[in-house]
DNA sequence: CTAATATATTACTATATTCAAATATATTCA
DNA sequence: TGAATATATTTGAATATAGTAATATATTAG
């Protein structure tokens, strides 16, 4: 328990799980919404899987994050509460425009690596 | 949200949060209860008051800390949560029962100031 | 096999947090 | 008022955490 709330005690991991509290992504696709660099992403990914929170599947080179399950499962209390803070805070409604744009763009991981700055561009508004 | 996860993320502030839930009580009594030092439940103590989990009346020279009433309505889920997670840890038990022994043997902060190590002993099972 | 790509890990720096001891501020009581 | 008590705050050392740049490890494409 206290692991979990130490996890979830920091803003941009809190952004990461509200990303992917929409829809699983891949590591390049959670860097190029947030706007964070690779190793950022990558540490707190491994942070929040080690508390449970999220869990990874591997799709050849890349790797999916989703919400782990036994955490929708153990902490709906947490969990309905993170949903309701992500709503009235403008910069995770921000990021969450961000993402919206980017899949009602169809953009996907190989856009990312043709050019990972003009997705940036193209998802902010 | 960020700054309550992060008060809550520490095993003595839950251990403190803990026995607030059960009933108001003054530091010198958190103090004895758990048998943490004096600064130390201080500094906890305003960190929970800070993220307004707790709230604080005086009393003379006493002050009395109990739970905040906006705590219990806003994060309902994140109280029930907690309070699972107490039940099931062994070390957060053993808390419970020293308080109940507290309680149950009529102690109070006049006591401790009496005798606080015999207080102590006379809690611990 | 080699080059390129996706992700993870390491090494380092900066900042934050914890604890304990000492000190400060109220408050009560004699 | 002055001594004792309850609580808060400050300080300094130890540890933990966050961020970045560089490097390492897979994996795919050619």
């Amino acid at each position: 328990m206290i692991e979990l709330l130490k996890a979830l005690a920091d803003e941009n991991r809190l952004r990461i799980i509200q990303l992917i509290l929409q829809k699983e992504l891949c590591v390049c696709e959670i860097e190029t919404i947030l706007n964070m660099n690779q190793s950022n992403v990558s540490r707190h990914l491994s942070k929040l899987k080690q508390a449970k929170i999220i869990e990874s599947s591997k799709d050849g080179q890349w790797v999916h994050y989703g919400i782990a399950p036994g955490f929708i499962e153990n902490y709906p209390g947490i969990l309905e509460h993170l949903k309701v803070f992500f709503q009235g805070e403008s910069s995770f409604r921000k990021d969450l425009n961000a993402y919206i744009k980017y899949t009602s763009m169809g953009l996907n991981c190989t856009d990312i690596r043709k050019d990972p700055e003009s997705v940036k561009i193209k998802i902010q508004e």
